[in-house]
DNA sequence: TGTACATCAGTGAACGCGCGTTCACTGATGTAC
DNA sequence: TGTACATCAGTGAACGCGCGTTCACTGATGTAC
C-alpha cells in the first residue's frame, strides 16, 4: 500500500474518531457531516470520498463505537468471571461517571430512539454488536449457573441501556441517580448467591 | 368563558393530540412545527398563539403523553393487584402490539434519547411523570411484599423502556422478539412467589 | 534517472430543502354606548 | 336594538440558518517509458 493510501486509511479513522464522539454527544440528527468533518480536521466535501451517504457513516461509527465500548467495559471487569463479572459490568455501565461522560462511553443511550427510525444498513449494524454483546453476558451468566442465559443476557442489556438512558434524562432531578442505583441493586439481586 | 376562547381552547387540543401523534412517531427532532399545526388542521403561522416555543410544546406534549399513556396501561391491568398487577402492565407494555404501533404507546421510547438533550423544561416535565409512574408502580410491589419496592419499581421502569426501545430498533432482526420476551420474563421471574 | 501524464484525496462554494420563528394582515367575535 | 370600535386566533409569506449532497477544481502521489 502507497503512501497515499496510508492517508486516506488514517483519515478514514479520523473522521469515524470524529462521528464516534459527536453521536455519543449529540445523537444521530445531531451529528451533521460538516462537523464530524471539522472535528476530523478536513472540510465537508472530501467526505464522500469515504463514504457513500451519512447513514453508511452512522452505520459504520455505530458498530465501531460499540466495539470500542464493549472493549472498555471488558477491561473494567478485568480477571473476574460469571456473577462477578456481569456485576462489575453493571456498575461500571451504570455510574455517575459513565452517566456523565457520554464521549467516552456507550453509543447506545444517546442513539437508541433514532436508530429505530434509521435505514436497515443501520439497524442490521445494531443487531449484530447486540447479539454479540448478549453472547458475551450469557456466557458468564452461564458460568453463574443461570438458566436461559441468553434471555437473561438480553433483558440486562435492556435494563442497563434503559438506566443509563433515563438516567441521562433525567440529569438535575433526584430521581437521576436513583435510578442508577436502583438498576445496579436489580441486576445484583438477580445474581444474588451466584458465585 | 366566551365562543372565541373555547375554540381556542379547542385548537390547543387538536395542536396537543397532533404533537402527540408524531412525537410518538418520529421522535421530537422528527415532529416539526409545522408539521404538527398541518396535523392539527391550521397552518404554522398560528402556533406562537398557544405556544413560547417549540420546546415548550414538547414539554407539554410529553406529560399529557405520558399520562395517556399510563391511564391505557392501567386499564389493560383492570382490577388485579400487586404482582399480577405489575405483570399485567410489563406484558402489555413489552407486547408486539405496542413495539408494532408507537402511535398508540408510550412516547418514552421514541423520545428518550433526545429528551437528555433538551431544555431544562422537557427534562422537568419528564422527571415529574416519571416519578409519578413510579409511585403507582411502587404500591403494586409493596402489595407483592418487595422491599425496597421504589427502586424495584425505577428498576422495572427502565427494563421497559430500555426493552420496548431496543426492541424497535433491532425491529427486522429475530432479537426483536426475543428482547420482547426476555424482558417480560426477566421481571416475571423477579415476581415469582408473590400474590 | 528524468520527464510527461494519470489518479484521486481533499477543498470550498454552491444546490435545493426544511427548520423554528416573525410579522403584516384578515375577519369573526366581543364590548361600549 | 343598532352602530362603531377593539380584540385576537389564525393565515400565509418571509426571515436567517444549517442540513446532506454535488461538483469543478487543486496539487501531491504514483505510473509509464
Amino acid at each position: 500500500m502507497g503512501a497515499k493510501a496510508e492517508r486516506k486509511e488514517r483519515s478514514r479513522e479520523r473522521i469515524l474518531a470524529s462521528a464516534g464522539t459527536l453521536l455519543r454527544e449529540k445523537g444521530i440528527s445531531g451529528a451533521s457531516v460538516a462537523e464530524v468533518m471539522e472535528g476530523a480536521g478536513m472540510t465537508v466535501g472530501g467526505f464522500y470520498a469515504h463514504f457513500p451517504s451519512k447513514a453508511s457513516l452512522v452505520a459504520e461509527t455505530l458498530r465501531d463505537a460499540l466495539r470500542g465500548s464493549r472493549a472498555t467495559l471488558a477491561a473494567s471487569a478485568g480477571e473476574r468471571r460469571g456473577a462477578e463479572w456481569v456485576k462489575a459490568v453493571a456498575r461500571a455501565y451504570l455510574s455517575r461517571q459513565h452517566r456523565d461522560n457520554p464521549r467516552d462511553g456507550c453509543p447506545l443511550p444517546a442513539t437508541l430512539s433514532e436508530v429505530a427510525r434509521e435505514d436497515a444498513e443501520v439497524r442490521e449494524a445494531l443487531a449484530e454488536e447486540i447479539g454479540e454483546a448478549a453472547t458475551e453476558v450469557a456466557m458468564r451468566l452461564e458460568e453463574a449457573g443461570l438458566d436461559d442465559s441468553r434471555d437473561e443476557a438480553l433483558a440486562v442489556l435492556s435494563t442497563m441501556v434503559g438506566g443509563l438512558a433515563l438516567a441521562r434524562a433525567l440529569k438535575g432531578s433526584a430521581l437521576s441517580d436513583r435510578v442508577l442505583l436502583a438498576c445496579r441493586r436489580h441486576i445484583e439481586r438477580r445474581l444474588a448467591g451466584r458465585e
